[in-house]
DNA sequence: CTATCCATTCGGTATTGCCGAACATCGTTC
DNA sequence: GAACGATGTTCGGCAATACCGAATGGATAG
């Protein structure tokens, strides 16, 4: 066995099937074949057939005549839609979205805070011509993300400090910030603000803008990010898109019949 | 066993925890405990137990502690993600769709074609306050929807003949087409437009009107289509809109490099 | 024509996924 | 407070079954 599989009883021949979807998503987009399958993954072709048959007969993979080629499929999709669908934050969220995307030309996404961690579930693009791929459903890093950083402002010291260790403040750009002390600087220049920002600490050439959102005991439960290409966004600009962010965010918050943490005490 | 598995060589325990996904993707939004989980499935706890571990593990299912409940996992929103992002014609189509979104105020998906049923691959939400749940990623009537019927519109009279047949033309409001002669009828009528329209005939007040998209050898590779609620429209506006949602169409098959199939021949 | 790749089928074997019983824990009810 | 019923969890043992490897047929290339 070369996978060490983390905690107690599992069903082996679904983590396979499972992973055979995720190499199947991250493959090329015309498809990879049985054989590149069955190598990739050190298992026998017939094995890997059987799986994949049960995977395209539930419409996870659909298999592409002739050849056949697998690629990922629909039930996929339509998994994610009703997931994100389901969840309160983001059926409130999405009109409110879709109006700061209008307002500012930028992209907005919504995050859930996963311990510390964002994880945006809903997106709505600015009418802008410039495409940039903003992910959903991964999580994301919490110190290069405007999100990441409005929802550890929110947070102890003792957990921003947990939450550091475990992302490890990795760099991506030559902006980000990769030390514990410059983080909590930067954590309180949020709490001043009310908003964080992302000055091409994740992507050279993005930016975004966040703010927190709180549920009714005050616990932040997430936050909001505009995300723009860098040149569009003057100086100036940066305060008054802030308090736009953050208006939409307590719109949410509102809505969600949430108030917000009064910083102060612990 | 239950369920008869349609074709030769499966993995039952693959399907078994597809199954499980599901129960839980169109369960209660609180949730499933391993009882319920268990009981409507028929099979005994640890079995179910064992299963539900590896899709946690996976991050397609999430247990909310304390009970715990299982609830649909953030991985299927990162699935579905990458795997509409990956499908060029989701691509291309976003930023056009979010115009017309703009422009119209209205909610506009684009579907791929799939054996004459649309799958709708992308959604844009307009800026109305009115909120509707437009799903993705399923195999939508084709007799119900404009994007169906304009995919229709673009098939042989045999082949619409045999999605007919396979769709049974179920009735789904007073308004639903239900006759064969009746859909042929409407078919000549969006051929003569050049966009379909679905006038209450899906779902009580909501309207859509479609067009269809070519690849390169002119063939309907899909569809985008236009939602509203009906008080919202005008009879005198659904020419406009019509065309303005014709000319959207046209542009994602002009990117695509594809081109109009000219009606006439077969 | 041979050689090499591919997808697919089919037994046989032992892996392993499943069941059921047992235990722990909580909340209710009498 | 004790007894009950519900839950989630662990564990041993059996048999189902998921896996492998060899063999086949087809396609493409040299």
């Amino acid at each position: 066995m070369s996978k060490p599989f983390t905690s107690s009883t599992q069903v082996g021949s679904v983590a396979r099937a499972l992973e055979l979807v995720e190499i199947i998503v991250h493959g090329p987009s015309d498809g990879l074949s049985l054989a590149q399958i069955a190598r990739t993954t050190e298992r026998s072709k017939s094995a890997v057939l059987a799986t994949l048959r049960t995977l395209v007969d539930f419409g996870y993979i659909r298999s592409l005549e002739p050849g056949p080629k697998y690629l990922p499929g629909m039930m996929l999709v339509r998994l994610g839609d009703l997931t994100a669908a389901k969840d309160p934050l983001s059926a409130i969220a999405r009109p409110i979205l879709t109006e700061l995307s209008e307002k500012t030309g930028l992209t907005i996404r919504v995050a859930r805070n996963a311990g510390g961690f964002p994880v945006f579930i809903e997106r709505v693009d600015g009418p802008g011509v410039v495409r940039f791929h903003t992910p959903l459903g991964a999580r994301e890093l919490p110190h290069v993300s405007s999100a990441g950083k409005a929802i550890l402002a929110e947070l102890g010291d003792e957990e921003i400090r947990a939450v550091a260790k475990e992302c490890g403040l990795v760099p991506r750009t030559k902006n980000t910030i990769t030390t514990l002390s410059d983080l909590q600087i930067e954590i309180e220049k949020v709490r001043r603000d009310g908003f964080a920002t992302d000055d091409e600490e994740d992507v050279q050439g993005i930016f975004c803008i966040g703010a927190a959102i709180f549920d009714h005991f005050g616990k932040c439960i997430g936050a909001i990010s505009a995300t723009g290409v860098h040149r569009d966004l003057s100086v100036t600009q940066v305060n008054k898109l802030g308090k736009l962010v953050i208006k939409y965010a307590d719109q949410i918050t509102k809505q969600l019949h949430g108030r917000k943490h009064l910083g102060g005490g612990k």
